[in-house]
DNA sequence: GTTTGGCACTCCTGATTCGGGAGTGCTAAC
DNA sequence: GTTAGCACTCCCGAATCAGGAGTGCCAAAC
C-alpha cells in the first residue's frame, strides 16, 4: 500500500508536510493552491487530500480544518519523498571549529557536542556517552581516600573516566596498594569490558591467586569496581520546545520535561538506535516517548567498527527533517574521529 | 523603619503570607477573617492592611483584589515572624536511607542529593559540586590514551575526581611517565591546590629540576592540567515548577528555562551563598536571577571548617519557607558527614 | 473521465457583551 | 478603636455573534 501514490499525489503530500512543518497549522486546500509549484485548482486539491486521509497520510483536526501529516505521513516522506543534502559550509565550519575542546576530556567534548548539536538544529541535542561495558580497558587505578575508603578509577581506551568507591574491611598500605594496581592492570589493560570480568573470575580459580592473599583481594575490589554505572546522557537546549506550537500546552509540556529529567525512556531508545547502522530516524510514535508528538534523529559515533554512543536530536514531529539529517550525519562522523585520533588542535605540550 | 508593627500586624501579615502561600491568589480581608486565628471584622482587617501597603510590604495587583505580600515581606517574614522546626522524621530516614548510595562516587552522591532536596522539598533541588581550587590533592595521575594523547587525572581529597586532556609534543615512555607521577605526587600530594600552583611555580625554578628535563616536563604537563574547569551544578526537579501558577505563562517559564540551562547566573548567585555561614535565604528579586520572583534557601556542606561547597532548593519566592528551610540545614549537614568520613554503609570488601 | 467552479454547510476564532463575585475605601455609628 | 453599611471597581467566565477558512458534493467544462 505505501508507495501506491502517483506522482500527482506525492507531490501534494509533500507540499502539505513541508508547508506544515513550517507553519504548524492544518493545511488547508487553499493554502496550498498559492504555494508555488502546485498548478492545480483548490478542487483537485481536495479530492487528491481525500484521497491521502483514507490511505492514513492525513488527518483533520476537525470538519472545516485543513489536513495535518500523520506519522506515517512523516515516515514516507523521509524514505522516499526527502532528498538529504550535505551539511551547510556554516555548519561544518562551526563544529569544526569548536568541538575539539582546548583541554577537554571525553565527557565535557560530548556535552558541548550536545550544545553544538541543539544550537545547529535549533532543536534539543542528545549525547548518549560511552557505555562503559562497550569499551576497552586501557588503565585502573585505586586511590585511597580518607578511612577505609578506596576510590576505583577506571579509564577507557577513548578517554573515558569512570569512578567508584568501596570502603575496606581493613587497612591496605601504600605499597601494596601499587603491587595490587600493577597486578590489575598487567592483567587487565587492553581488554574490553565484556572480558574483564570473564578475565576476573577466571583468575580468581588460579593457583598463583590462591597463593597470595593480596592479589585475591585485588580481584575482588575490582570486580565491585566494575558494577555498571547508570549511562551519561547529555540533553542541551531543552528550552527550544518552548518554541513548538504544539507543545504550548502547559500540561504536555510539563510530561515533556519531566521524561527529559527522568531519562529513562529516552535511554531505552537510544539504546535502540545504538543497535542500527547510520542515521536512525524514528518518528512520533516510533519513538514510544511519552509525551508523543516527537521524533528523533542519530547517528552513532563509533571507532573502527566498533560503536561508541549515540548522538542526535530530539525535536516534534513536525521537524525540518531535511535540514537536520546531515548535521547529525557529520556531528556523528566528526566526533568519532575527534575520539579516536589525535586531531584536536591543542597547544602542544614539550 | 522594619520592625516597626504592632501585635496585630505582625499577626495579620504573617496570616496573609502563609495564606497566600497555600493559595496563590491574593488575600482579601473576608477571606482572612475567615481563617482560624483571626478575631477581626473584615473591615479592621483592611485598616491594618492598608498600612502594611504604606509600608511596603503588601501590593494589590490590582483596585479590588487582594493583597500580595511583597518580597520585603516575605524578608520581614524570615527574618522575625517565622519559626523554624526541625526536619521530619520521615525526611530526615528518607535522607539517611537513600544518600548514601551503594559505590557511588562523590559526584553521584552530590546528583542524588540534588534529588532528594527536590522530592522531600517538592522544588527544584541544587547542588554545586566542590570548587576544585578549594581542595587538597590527594593524588595525580597521567594515563597515556591512543597517540600523543594523555590524560590527567586529578583526585581531590574527598574523591571528586577531574580529569583534562593534554597533547604531547613527542611521544613519553612508560616508565618515564611512571616516574614523572611519583614526582609529582610526593610533590603536591596533601597540598590545597590554591598552593599547588604556587609550589609548581616555585619547583621550576628550583636546581634540581634545572637539571632534569623530566621533571621540567612533568612541572608543565601539571600546570596545563590544572587549569580551571568550570564547576559542575546539579539542578534536579526543575520540572516542579509547572506546578507553580505564577509560572504558568509559557513566556516566564521559558526564560526560566533557558536560565536553568545556562547556569551562569545561577552559579554567581551560589558563589555568593558559599561566602556566607549557616542557612542563607536570598529573596525575590535578592536573587538576581533573571525571571524573577523565584527564592533559593541553600546551606553550604563542609570538611572541618572548610566550605566545600553548596546545596539547597529554588523555588517560586511564595514558597514554603518554615517546611523547607530545615530540609536544606539538615541535608547539608547529613553531606558533610557522608563526603568526610566512612559513614556510607557500603558492602564491606575483606 | 479528469478538472474545476459553485454552493451550502461546518467549525474554529476572536471580539464583544454582560452579570456575578470578591474586594476596596470611606463614612458614620457603636 | 472597631465595625457595619454602602457605593464603586475590576476581574472572570459564560454567552453571543460575525468572519474566515475549509470541506464535500454536484454539475458543468475541458
Amino acid at each position: 500500500m505505501i508507495g501506491n501514490l502517483n506522482d500527482r499525489s506525492r507531490q501534494i503530500l509533500q507540499a502539505i508536510i513541508e508547508e506544515y512543518i513550517v507553519t504548524a497549522e492544518p493545511v488547508g486546500s487553499r493554502t496550498l493552491t498559492r504555494r508555488q509549484g502546485v498548478n492545480l485548482s483548490p478542487a483537485s486539491v481536495r479530492n487528491v487530500m481525500s484521497d491521502l486521509e483514507e490511505m492514513g497520510f492525513l488527518s483533520s483536526p476537525h470538519t472545516s480544518a485543513g489536513r495535518i501529516p500523520t506519522d506515517r505521513a512523516y515516515r514516507f516522506y523521509v524514505n522516499t519523498l526527502l532528498q538529504v543534502g550535505r551539511v551547510s559550509d556554516d555548519h561544518e565550519e562551526q563544529l569544526r571549529e569548536r568541538l575539539p575542546l582546548q583541554g577537554g576530556d571525553a565527557s565535557r567534548i560530548l556535552r558541548e557536542t550536545s550544545r553544538m548539536l541543539s544550537s545547529l538544529s535549533r532543536y534539543a541535542g542528545v549525547v548518549l556517552a560511552p557505555r562503559f561495558t562497550e569499551n576497552v580497558l586501557r588503565h585502573l587505578e585505586f586511590v585511597k581516600l580518607g578511612g577505609l575508603r578506596l576510590l576505583a578509577i577506571l579509564v577507557t581506551e577513548h578517554g573515558i573516566v569512570h569512578n567508584k568507591l568501596v570502603e575496606l574491611q581493613e587497612d591496605i598500605s601504600g605499597e601494596e596498594l601499587i603491587r595490587m594496581t600493577n597486578y590489575l592492570n598487567s592483567l587487565l589493560q587492553g581488554l574490553p569490558m565484556t572480558e574483564v570480568r570473564r578475565r576476573l573470575i577466571e583468575q580468581m580459580q588460579s593457583d598463583r591467586v590462591a597463593h597470595d592473599a593480596l592479589l585475591d583481594r585485588a580481584l575482588r575490589l575490582s570486580k565491585q569496581a566494575l558494577v555498571e554505572t547508570e549511562a551519561d546522557l547529555f540533553i542541551e537546549g531543552q528550552a527550544t520546545f518552548f518554541n513548538q506550537p504544539e507543545f504550548a500546552e502547559a500540561g504536555r509540556m510539563k510530561e515533556l520535561f519531566q521524561a527529559f529529567e527522568e531519562k529513562g525512556q529516552l535511554l531505552q531508545l537510544l539504546d535502540r538506535c545504538l543497535a542500527a547502522d547510520g542515521v536512525q530516524i524514528f518518528i512520533g510514535n516510533e519513538t514510544n516517548l511519552n509525551p508523543g508528538g516527537m521524533s528523533i534523529i542519530t547517528s552513532a559515533y563509533r571507532s573502527g567498527s566498533r560503536k561508541l554512543g549515540v548522538l542526535g536530536i530530539i525535536g516534534p514531529t513536525r521537524m525540518g527533517y531535511a535540514r537536520v539529517i546531515p548535521i547529525v550525519d557529520y556531528t556523528a562522523r566528526l566526533v568519532s574521529r575527534l575520539l579516536n585520533s589525535g586531531e584536536q588542535q591543542l597547544p602542544a605540550v614539550t
